[in-house]
This record gives structure tokens, sequence and C-alpha cells, in this order.
DNA sequence: TATGAATGAGTCTTCATTCAT
DNA sequence: GATGAATGAAGACTCATTCAT
């Protein structure tokens, strides 16, 4: 029974990253105090003591979901910027993202939350921005924004059908979107 | 006190009218038996009595949602059919349908709902795959299928945008897409 | 829809032999309208139709239950009055008994609903009096009463014990308060 | 309001105590949170707080209430140890036990319960099988299981008379079953 | 600082009972 | 006479939040 001594700033970290997890897994609207708790191996307590509500844990695992898009966004970034052919790295880019329910899933609560609660949004559209942004250094603004557009159209459609849009129907849309040829 | 002997039918559908109003206002997962009665004006228990347990009745809301689309789908596929430009109309209907916030958040919340339980997911389909069905009419079902993940990027772009994409983003898209002139 | 027709006689019959049904399956306290109505095929309002409240249910089907007793105890009384061995004739008597479960469970419901509720007492008491009376016309009032108090304990035992009492045990237990020789 | 910081373990022995008291008055199937709680003097939460659920509330209670026949075993165990007259003791003993209708309340709950959840039987065996070794220490086994019944048939016996069985025939059969001269 | 005991509001759900038809 | 729609009380249970320690 004795006091395993932490960084407080780890406590933190470790109840965000349990939330992170379990978004995806129980949606937003899943979550509890008990679970993430549970997950994250603290007691009941701490996820009150570091976070005044749980509206406010809440938004600060979202807010770390956005951030990890971040880091994504990055990836992209300097992938899109070392190839040759934009819209065949954006393919893959795109068809390995379409694979990871996890992150989809994640991102769809994002959305959703966001959809029901404005202050959420700027969240929601850092993902949404970025990428725009991003592919804004390739193309121009219009294509880049159809893109992300499309982009996120994608990601609905793989959430709800059995398999991700097929490697064919992206690589000429995207190539359309982008005004290059297909890839 | 007095039994107020009604149309079941009636009933039964008043009920489902108010989860329906309740979706885009609180989300799904915030529906509860008091919200929906007291919405409809029926006794806590009469929710209970139509429906055997919250998840039937929040199921068969998404499914009246999702019954909207079909007649949203009989509309476009008209419109479509009596215009001589297909993209200049149906970028006018897409541009309408992301005017209304109400529709958009209602389906947000069912692709959401489809993305956690996948039993709901073939009522998330059919707005997706009716489009994808309406366009293959007019244009190859590989542009088909790009248009509509395209619409439901518009959608999602729309919910955390404080406006809609523009007509022009959206006029030159979609005719990338379908492999038509812009409009 | 065609009413059918029945004998309300009949009907009532039918509810009181589900509920007898139900008791050693669910208990007396886990009686309900409809449960009953289901069981017995009938709408659930008969179930109200024909009695005033479920206690009144009940209580007709405790005393339907204890009518059996009566069917029981003549049968006895037959066995008993047609043997030459009192002691051995019992014992096989109640050996039997011990293997019905549905009989035990329903008079042990009985026994208990007896002891909670005074009123039910008398219904109780039917098995203990006729079965003490009845061996009353072998051996003397003591011993028929304490042979009638063990033959209840054995249902306890077998109610609680992977399998009953054993037939020696019994046979010696039984020629014992008799005041007879071991059978 | 205040939350009164009581020692856990006494307000989870008090939540038992006051299930104990409310079996025997409103049998097992009669216990509800709020019953408890209220004759607790607890918070209607605190039942739930250290119970996972009613039925483990439930099982806490009788588990608690089969204690307290180990200790009436013991002292049926020194009393008759200590005894010249086995059969006499055991008779006084038994003529107490059958005065005390709380106690003789409980464990025909617990009868009942056992009879129909099979996981209770195991506390409901113990004054059983508890009182027949007890008795194997004076007389052979057969004779000591046979005397367990009959004590137990005594039990019905008395929750469903007014009376319990006399001292007379309590004596007679007793000593007939251990083999004894009567006392 | 950190914890977990404590609480009561609110959830879904069941159900006896009533009563219009 | 019969039925099943209707209702609200009450049940078990969950949980955000508070607060003594």
């Amino acid at each position: 029974m004795t006091h395993v001594r932490r960084n407080p700033e780890e406590r933190r970290r470790r109840i965000i990253e349990a939330a992170c997890e379990l978004i995806p897994e129980v949606g937003v609207a899943g979550l509890t105090h008990r679970l993430v708790a549970a997950r994250a191996g603290v007691p009941l307590g701490a996820t009150t003591y570091y976070f005044r509500s749980l509206d406010e844990l809440v938004e600060a695992a979202l807010a770390a979901a956005a951030e990890v898009t971040t880091a994504c966004l990055r990836e992209w970034g300097e992938a899109l910027a070392a190839s040759r052919d934009v819209t065949a790295t954006l393919v893959r880019l795109v068809a390995d993202y379409l694979q990871d329910h996890v992150r989809m899933r994640t991102w769809n609560e994002l959305y959703a939350a966001g959809g029901l609660r404005p202050e959420l949004r700027p969240l929601a559209r850092r993902w949404s921005d970025g990428l725009t942004e991003l592919l804004a250094e390739h193309v121009d603004t219009t294509a880049a924004r159809a893109a992300a557009v499309f982009i996120d159209g994608a990601l609905l459609h793989a959430l709800i059908h059995d398999r991700p849009i097929d490697g064919e129907t992206l690589g000429r849309s995207l190539a359309a979107i982008l005004g290059t040829r297909p890839a």
C-alpha cells in the first residue's frame, strides 16, 4: 500500500491516454470516470483530481487525439514532399489510413462530438484544415480543400462498409480532384 | 390518470418522431426514455410499452431517419432525371442539403452510431449506397461512388465549419469527379 | 381475431394451473400477471379479470396446490390400508415423494409462504395434518404426528442436498418413530 | 449532504445486519435496496456501493444468518457434551429453538431460497449437516442424520402451526430416533 | 497531495392495476 | 363479458461529483 510517487504530469498523461484508448471502443458518450480510471490503472479519485469534470477530461482526450493528427500530418507532409507523384503517394497514404479502424473511429467520434458541441469544432477542424494546407503546397487551394473533403468522405465510407473504397476509385477520384493524371 | 385511448399506431409514430427530433439535438447517446416521452407528450410508461428497450427505440428512430433518406433520394433522382446538366443540378441539391443542419446532424449521428454498432450500419449505408445507385444512372459506377463519398465528406465539412464548402469548389470538384465539365 | 368462446370456469382453471406450474420454477414471489398469462396462453387482461389481485391469484394457486395434497393423501391412505407392513409401505411412498422435485418445491413454497403470511397457514397445514390423521389410523397419535414431522424434514433435506435421504435411514427412522420393527 | 466518514467495515456490517433483520419479516424475495437502506439507516446509495448487486447483498445476509448457525451449533455441542442425558438435553434445546420465531423464519427462508437457487444450498446445508455431525458424536450416523431431519421437520411444523410440537412428542420421537429411552 | 468512501440524482425497466372499447 | 392499451409507482443499478482523511 505504498503510494507510488509518480510525476503528476505522467499521471495526467496516462489518464488522457486511457481515455483516448477508450473513445474508439465505447464512444465519447460511453466514457465514465470509472472506466477511464480502470483502464489507466489509477484510483478513481485521480480522474476527478486531475480534471475538474468529466467534460473537461473528454475535451483533453479529444485534444490529445487531435494532437496525433499533427504528427500524422507531418508524416504525410514529408511523404508528399519527398515524392515525385503526389497523387500516387496520397493514394497510398489514404489507403493505409482507411485500414486503421481505431484511428478512423476516433476521428469519427471527434467529428460527431464536434457536430453536437461547437466548442469542440476547432479540434475537429484541425485534421481537415491541416490536410488542406498540406495539399495546398502541391495543388491549388480549391483542389486541396476538395481532396481533404473527399478523404473525409472516404473515412465515413470505410466506417460503415465492410471494406474501404478500392484503390482504383481512390486513385481516379483523387487524380480528378487534384487535376493530375490518374495514379 | 385517465387512460387516453389513442390510436396505437399514432402513439408509436409520435414517439419515434420525438426521438428523431431529439437526435440532432442531443445525439443518439443523449436519448433517454424521459426525454423522448416529454418531447412526445406521452407518459413515461408509454415509451417502454411501445418499445421493448431503449435500444429498440433508438433503432426505430434511426430507421425512420433513414426512411427520410428514401424520400430524399427519390427527389434527387427526379431532379437529376429531369435536368440537362447533371452536375449543375447535383451541385444545387448538395448545396441545399449542406444548409440543413438538422438533417446533417441526424445523418452524422447515424454514421457515428453505425461506427460503434455494426448492426446499424445497413441503415447508415442506405444513403450512401442509394446515392451511388442514383448517380450511376448518369455516370459510370466508379464516378458515382466517388461522388457519393465526396458528398458525405462535404457533410462532415459543413458540420464542423461555420459555413459549408463554397459552391465553386463544389462545382469544380463534382465536375472533376463525374468527369464532366465544371458547372 | 375471433374470440374463442371458452367456458369461463375453464379459463380460470387454466390460469390457476399455469400459476401452479410456475410456482416451483420461479417461486411464489416470482409470479407476475404477465408470466402466468403467457404460460396459460390467455390474454394479459384475463388474469386480472378472473382474480381481483395478484395476491388472490397466488392464493388460489396455492389452494389448488394444496388440493393436490388431498388426492395424494387419499392414495397414500389406500396404499397404507391395503398393506400388511405399514412402515415398509410408508417408506416406499416417502421415497417416491422425495424424487418428485416439482412437488417438493411446490410444497416448500407453500410452507415458506405460510411462514410469512399467516392466512396461508391453513393451506400449508393441510398436508401435515392430513398425513398425521392418516397415520393415526395405524399408530397412536403421537407417533403419527412425529412421523409426519419427520417426513416434512426429509422434504427439506432432499431440497437442499443433492440426493434425498437413503432408504435405510428412512426405514430405520420411521420404524423407530412408528414403534414398529425396521422395514 | 455531508459525507459521514464511518468505518467501512462497520457500514457493511450494519447493512448485512439490517438485511438479516428484514428476512424473517418480508422474506428473501421481499428485500429491496430501499428497505435495507432504510432499516440500516444508511443512504440508498450505500447499499449498492457495498454490494455489487442485490443478489450479492442477499447472499451476504444469508451467509451471515448461516454464520449464526455456527455459534448455535457450538452452544448445542457444548450443552450436549456436558449433559448426562443427551436426549433430554436435545429435547430442551429443540424446544427452545422452536420458540424463536425469528430464527425459524430466517432458516426457513434460507431453505426456501436454497430450493430455488442451488448456489445457496451449501449455506442451507450448514445447519443440517452441522447438527448431524454434532449428534454423531453421541449416536451412530444414521440416527444422527435422522434426528437432524426430524428437527428440521419440527421447524416446519412450528412455522405453520400456532404452537410447536409438544415436549412429550418431541421427547418420545427423539428418543426413538436416537435409540435411547424416552426422556 | 491524493484517495476512495459516500451520496443522491437520474437511468432503464418491470409490473400491478385500471379502464376504454 | 373480455381485452389489451395505458400509466405511474417502484425496483435495481450507475455514476459524476464531493469531501473527509
